[in-house]
DNA sequence: TGGATTTGACCGCT
DNA sequence: AGCGGTCAAATCCA
């Protein structure tokens, strides 16, 4: 967060009052790069405080869960500000998964070609779990940019002539990082493939899918050995376990705290990265993230709600919260010192 | 060998 | 001329 920002935010004005809709879009753009700003160091004070707190019970879990009030906060209010401008909005035409539970729409749609072509603009911690497989075609260091740009078409575009397109890149540096995908067209294909898939994982173990290089993208410049990728990948599956056991450890302690019952059942997998983002993401729907991982509560009848009061949780976290264990939470850094 | 990504070259627009 | 978007040959892996 930025401490003086100067907004000029159109307090009453306008009829709309507050951060009107119709703003223009340049002064919306403004509004949402604060907030994602804010969004983002959210995540990285969680992170730090709970590697900090960690361990210690009551003010691990009251820190857990302010902090994910405070980013979910952040969440709402760029999701409506992003949903909010039509320009940001793709038609609702054929049925297709949602795009990543983070996506945030943003500002307005970026000049292209061809203006008339449908663009939806999100920033999301998550530019592959759409749901849908995309296949590489190109790649591009922008003008000005830290990040070079990957260019996507579904992988039902010669099959099924499917003109669904995506841009992704890399937006900012930070942890997590946040990256800007540009959709365009709407998918004429009907993928079976569910939202809750794992295009980049699930497919590269067999040489195929989407876009998981792009989690790498200063290394295209030279090219990496897929082995190289596959490494890399399952290192980053390895820790997005570690991460659900810790963050959902979090959760259970805090939910736990605040609901005077139970007994104590942190899971204690104290694992050192992105346990604070994981607990970022408190509020998230309890009985989903347990049953991701029902292992995690040996004896314990999740779909029955025992142990886990979610009564709390609103539709809101459901929607704009991702699920412990997605990328979100499973940042880090290679060897040589960039993030991933 | 098939299917995927990478990356330099090419093309059209401003 | 510079830029972004796309093509396609080269390359890699299962």
């Amino acid at each position: 967060m930025q401490g003086q920002s100067r907004l000029a935010v159109s307090g009453g004005g306008g009829g709309d009052g507050g951060v009107s809709f119709g703003a223009p879009a340049d002064e919306h753009e403004a509004v949402v790069r604060e907030l994602t700003r804010g969004h983002e160091l959210t995540a990285r004070l969680q992170a730090e405080a709970m590697r900090v707190l960690r361990g210690q019970g009551q003010a691990e879990a009251t820190a857990a869960f302010i902090l994910g009030e405070v980013s979910r906060t952040f969440t709402v209010c760029l999701s409506i500000m992003g949903g909010a401008s039509p320009s940001s909005r793709a038609p609702a035409t054929s049925p297709r998964p949602e795009t990543p539970d983070s996506a945030i729409s943003v500002g307005a749609p970026p000049r292209g070609k061809e203006d008339n072509v449908p663009r939806k603009k999100t920033l999301t911690t998550s530019p592959f779990q759409d749901g849908y497989k995309w296949k590489k075609y190109g790649q591009k260091k922008i003008n000005n940019t830290n990040f070079p740009r990957g260019y996507y078409r579904c992988s039902h575009h010669r099959d099924r002539n499917c003109p669904a397109q995506k841009q992704v890149q890399q937006h900012n540096d930070d942890v997590p990082p946040l990256f800007a995908v540009v959709y365009t067209h709407e998918h004429t294909c009907e993928q079976p493939s569910a939202a809750s898939e794992l295009p980049d994982k699930t497919n590269s173990a067999s040489g195929g899918g989407s876009a998981a290089p792009d989690y790498f993208p200063e290394t295209s410049t030279r090219r990496r050995r897929k082995s190289t990728l596959a490494d890399d990948r399952a290192a980053m599956e390895e820790r997005e376990h570690q991460v659900l056991v810790s963050s959902l450890a979090s959760v259970l302690q805090g939910r736990q705290w605040y609901d005077d019952g139970g007994d104590s059942r942190g899971v204690g997998a104290g694992v050192g990265v992105g346990v604070g983002a994981g607990a970022a993401h408190a509020p998230a729907p309890a009985s989903q993230l347990v049953a991701a991982s029902p292992e995690l509560q040996p004896g314990l009848d999740v779909s029955a709600g025992e142990g886990l009061d979610v009564t709390d949780y609103d539709v809101t976290d459901a929607l704009f919260f991702e699920p412990f264990g997605t990328d979100i939470n499973s940042f880090g850094t290679r060897d040589d010192g960039t993030l991933f």
